[in-house]
RNA sequence: GGGCUUGUAGCUCAGCGGUAGAGCAGCGGCCUUUUAAGCCGUUGGUCGAGGGUUCGAAUCCCUCCGGGCCCA
């Protein structure tokens, strides 16, 4: 062969020999399997099956898929460690054992290539279980390299770009994606053996509502309309309540316009439940006990540990503290101190606020705040949710920054609000739902002020949402959890784009090249 | 949006003003139980892109394009 050739045209080469030898590779259509390879190695020790080389027992024929993550070839024989993706068992080629063909075959695999192979088990001379390979089948050939070596694929943008090359190389990120899913998984199965239905509810909608976020805009030909992409699955699944489907939850992709870093990607997906005739005391037992579901299920233990080390038990109640008096225990200012903007902002001048802020590596800036339920969310947001490591509920939050929850009835500041923190990380939301119309219809009207105000986040005015709060909504809770945050919680991943197959990326413009 | 940091062979990385390197992968040999096999030989790079400084730039400076971390 021509070493002026690319490493392309060399594998088109080896396929094309494949072929003249009567395998091709991609006319294969399917090839039967017995065991994986974890299984393999797993019986061969039930079986007792270390047997010296003249023991084994020859009768009890294996055939395995894999891809050749690792090619030794020694004159007339060889060997090659083939993996099925969990697993990888080390195969053994001899040239006596596969006749010319399948011996030449075995000569033109490449790292990367899938081969299906029969034989037996045996132990070799060193240790290793291992199948004896009496026929070989190419399944297929790859024409770039494969990162299958013992250094594997540490680019973090490639790994991102090109998952499936990240999955083959790094068993770590397989683990984390294959956890994410099965979490993901899991939760269903929670909600499911509850009584909740599972709804889809709609990606495309005249006006993104249900939380504080700027949408993506796309257009609709057909009807000559703009819409927007949703933002939330909230005013939907209560107009579902409305219609009295008691208890229904949807997992579904949101979207939202605004930047990606670790904990944020623009499109990622969301878990919403509600239960009527339930409040935000029955969403934290939900909560409390979909965790502990979920880390049984997944990882075999209501306590996770994770692979920083940490260890987190949901098998225990979650702690549950008032917004307020959290706040006051850590910064000095009162409930009375936060019952009006311009006496908060002054009792913070006074405490110095802003210099304890910067002692704790944050910022607050007291001029830049416009209300006092963006102040109180702030100061939560510096000097409490740091110290929420063990799982926590907070209880109480702003009016203003809450236009869908009920209002406190023993304060009106206030709202039947809570928010679930584990380790020091925001992990869902959730409250007692509004039910009466006429305070819903106030609350976006307030909304619509600070829209004009200049608020681009605002809650849009919604119609049908109130048409049907109208028609009869029961009491109700709800709550919201980012399974993408949940996923890296249990996972030990410090990044959002560690528990998503495939995060956003920014396009490349200047085309490197990305084979050859 | 701001600060720091990073981009060199298919992969993992070194080189940081003086002729672009190593290991692995690839290619050609030898080798019928190897283990990141070994031995001999060998191919492979617009050093992210563009501009500047310099006799000379992967290296120093500027802009841009990606990635990461921190902050907003």
């Amino acid at each position: 062969m021509s070493e002026e050739l690319s490493l392309r045209e060399i594998r088109l080469q080896k396929l094309a020999r494949m072929r003249e030898l009567g395998h091709d590779p991609f006319a294969v259509e399917k090839f039967k399997r017995t065991d994986t390879a974890d299984g393999l190695i797993q019986n061969f020790a039930l079986d007792g099956g270390d047997l010296p080389d003249d023991q084994v027992d020859q009768k009890t024929r294996i055939s395995f898929v894999g891809r050749v993550v690792s090619y030794r070839l020694m004159g007339k024989a060889g060997f090659a460690h083939l993996s099925d993706g969990d697993g990888k068992i080390q195969g053994y080629f001899r040239k006596n054992d596969l006749g010319d063909t399948a011996w030449e075959l075995y000569n033109l695999l490449d790292l990367g290539d899938h081969v299906g192979v029969e034989g037996y088990l045996f132990t070799t001379k060193t240790g290793e279980k291992s199948i004896h390979v009496e026929n070989l089948v190419p399944l297929n050939k790859v024409l770039v390299n494969v990162p299958v070596t013992y250094y594997g694929l540490t680019d973090t943008e490639v790994r991102y770009r090109h998952r499936h090359l990240d999955l083959i190389a790094n068993q770590d990120s397989r683990k984390n994606l294959i956890n994410r899913a099965k979490i993901i998984s899991s939760v269903r199965r929670y909600f499911d053996s509850q009584e909740y239905l599972e709804v889809e509810t709609p990606l495309l909608q005249l006006e993104a509502g249900g939380a504080s976020a700027r949408p993506f805009l796309t257009r609709y030909n057909a009807y000559d309309i703009d819409v927007k992409l949703r933002i939330s699955l909230e005013l939907y699944l209560k107009r579902l309540l409305c219609g009295d489907i008691p208890r229904v939850y949807e997992i579904g992709r949101v979207f939202r316009n605004e930047g990606a870093d670790a904990t944020h990607n623009p499109e990622f997906t969301l878990l919403e439940f509600y239960e009527s005739f339930g409040n935000l005391e029955t969403m934290m037992q939900r909560v409390e006990e979909c965790f502990r579901f979920v880390a049984n299920e997944v990882f075999g233990s209501a306590v996770v540990e994770r692979a920083d080390g940490s260890r987190i038990d949901f098998g225990k109640p979650w702690n549950r503290v008032n917004l307020l008096g959290e706040i006051e225990r850590f910064t000095g200012m009162t409930a009375a101190d936060l019952s009006d903007f311009d006496v908060a902002i002054a009792r913070a001048k006074e405490l110095d606020i802003p210099a304890k802020a910067r002692a704790a590596g944050d910022v607050i800036n007291l001029s830049e705040e416009r209300n006092l339920g963006g102040l109180i969310e702030k100061l939560l947001e510096v000097f409490v949710e740091p110290t929420l490591q063990e799982p926590t509920f907070v209880v109480g939050y702003p009016i203003e920054t809450s236009p869908l929850a009920k209002k406190d009835p023993n304060d009106p500041r206030m709202t039947r609000r809570f928010e679930g923190y584990v380790l020091g990380r925001e992990i869902c939301n959730a409250f007692s739902e509004i039910n009466d119309p006429i305070d819903q219809r106030e609350r976006f009207e307030q909304q619509l002020r600070e829209a004009a105000k200049g608020d681009d986040e605002a809650h849009p005015m919604d119609e049908d949402f109130l048409f049907a709060l109208e028609s009869g909504m029961p009491p109700a809770g709800g709550c919201g959890i980012g399974l993408d945050r949940m996923a890296m919680l249990l996972t030990g991943s410090d990044h959002i784009r560690e528990v998503m197959m495939f995060p956003f990326m920014r396009p490349i413009t200047n085309a490197p090249t990305t084979e050859e």
